[in-house]
DNA sequence: AACCTGTACAACCGCCTAGGA
DNA sequence: ATCCTAGGCGGTTGTACAGGT
């Protein structure tokens, strides 16, 4: 039995985004937006699968987000919102303008979580760690009783035996600082520190905003496209000739 | 200079959920 | 009410790079 692929993977191509790749995808979403992510791959002309499309945008080359390592104040509020949400990571993400699930997550696992611990507290539960001494076993049992914050969904099954937010906390980060990141759509990647891969080098036209990300012709482009496979035979050329109804300046790519 | 190890982060995988047929 | 599909999420893995020996 299994689970059917979420696209057929056969010719798929896998591994690390080339500029190329990412060029033709900017290029798409930008002038068509996403209608349906398994078919924005055929559309743009690539040989990657839809879900590796929208991974691909969300995390690095939507044109809002923000580069570089979190501020001081985006990695406290994220530790704020850990606490009291554990690990969704997506709906942290959501408090943090410019920010992606995958970017805090990684930030999470690779620096606050080591932060957290040279400080002596607990990443997962927050609280201060008690190496030394022997934990008293009525009150581990306390604190396992203690009612979760956060839901009872999936995270939580795992985060049993780790998790058991509070609100006792030692840094007392005050959700005011989201405030500090009220990030206008039209933020500018390019303006924070550069990226590790090719396509992120890009300087983003100033249009680029996110609200321009309409659904231009969709209804054209999929009747051209058809329902099989015949989405391929679709040009990039036709798509740049889509990109220049917003503005869009082939030769900033090519 | 070459090799080894650790770190950071992009990308993938599999599961869950919402929405439509 | 049930099934199916697409999108979304969180965990994990793979890889490139930096620093140390």
């Amino acid at each position: 039995m299994g689970r059917q692929p979420c696209c057929e993977k056969v010719g798929l191509k896998k591994g690390p985004w080339t500029a190329d790749e990412d060029q033709k995808l900017v290029t798409f979403l930008l002038s068509n937006g996403h209608c349906c992510w398994r078919l924005v791959p055929k559309l743009a002309g690539l040989l990657r699968c839809g879900k590796s499309c929208r991974l691909r945008w969300t995390n690095y080359l939507r044109p809002d987000l923000k580069r570089g390592l979190l501020s001081e104040e985006e990695e406290k509020l994220v530790i704020d919102l850990h606490e009291q949400l554990g690990n969704r990571w997506s709906k942290i993400a959501a408090r943090l303008p410019g920010r992606t699930d995958n970017e805090i997550k990684n930030h999470w696992n690779t620096h606050i979580k080591k932060k957290l611990k040279k400080m002596g507290l607990d990443p997962v539960t927050h609280r201060p760690v008690m190496s030394l001494a022997q934990p008293d076993p009525l009150k581990q049992q306390q604190q396992q009783q203690e009612p979760s914050v956060s839901g009872g969904t999936g995270a939580d099954d795992k985060e049993e035996e780790e998790e058991t937010p509070t609100s006792a906390q030692p840094q007392g980060v005050a959700c005011a600082a989201s405030s500090a990141s009220a990030v206008s759509s039209s933020c500018s990647s390019s303006a924070s520190a550069s990226a590790a891969t090719p396509g992120a080098d890009v300087d983003w036209p100033g249009l680029f905003e996110v609200d321009a990300i309409l659904d231009i012709d969709w209804a054209g482009l999929l009747s051209a496209c058809g329902d099989d496979g015949g989405c391929s035979a679709i040009g990039v050329d036709m798509l740049f000739d889509q990109c220049s109804d917003v503005g869009f300046d082939q030769d900033v790519w090519m």
